[in-house]
DNA sequence: GGCCAGGTCAAAG
DNA sequence: CTTTGACATGGC
């Protein structure tokens, strides 16, 4: 994988939390139209001005720190360059670095190593886990529970883990959309109702 | 105008 | 250890 296109998913993933992705497009768009297209360029960016170009991702003023502080650490311990880094570090090796970055929860650095680094790792994300119990999964409490779940049930191919999730994703946007009205009699609407019912019990 | 969107972290209980 | 609040814009 090429440098800038790991550098723009790292980036996106960052950008992308809790946050509609039309919005982190417009982010991203406005980083490369300023010139911000890879690790080194976006550390040596001013945080107030690295701020202004992403602020239509929402949460601009923290998440421009965590970026600079996430590139600035990864440039320092992989002068090689993020695409090789990803290519060849070991999966796990690699979620646990990432994970030790401020910013970098579970989410993000399975993205980033899924779709940056193709290795096999699940991504959960608010859609998975509603899919998942709308389809009566048990998948537990915690973010390591659904990931396990998903990955015991799953081919272990990374291209069906990219496939799967990006349909998941769909299905959960269409889905939700179009049956909003029948969200009254549909007997799974405690999960639809808050984002964050599916940790409130077992 | 209110609600929510592909989370994460720190502080409080 | 579990729960809660802060972070913030743009689309519907």
């Amino acid at each position: 994988m090429k440098e800038a296109a790991v550098f723009e998913i790292c980036a996106g993933a960052i950008l992308t939390q809790n946050t509609a992705w039309a919005n982190v497009e417009k982010a991203l768009s406005g980083l490369f139209s300023a010139g911000v297209n890879s690790p080194a360029k976006l550390v040596s960016c001013p945080l107030p001005r690295l701020a202004g170009l992403i602020r239509s991702s929402g949460y601009y003023k923290q998440k421009a720190a965590r970026l600079k502080d996430f590139f600035r650490g990864t440039l320092r311990r992989h002068p090689e360059g993020l695409g090789k880094w990803f290519a060849s570090a070991p999966a796990g090796e690699l979620r646990v670095e990432l994970l030790s970055y401020k910013g970098v929860g579970p989410e993000t650095a399975d993205c980033m190593a899924l779709y940056g680094g193709g290795k096999l790792s699940f991504v959960i994300d608010a859609y998975s886990r509603r899919a998942g119990e709308r389809l009566g999964l048990e998948g537990g409490a915690d973010y390591a529970s659904w990931k396990a779940l998903f990955e015991r049930n799953l081919p272990p191919d990374v291209k069906m883990y990219n496939e799967y999730h990006a349909l998941l994703v769909r299905l959960g946007k269409d889905f939700c959309r179009k049956t909003k009205p029948l969200c009254g009699s549909c007997p799974l609407r405690r999960v639809c109702e808050k984002g964050r019912s599916w940790k409130s019990k077992t």
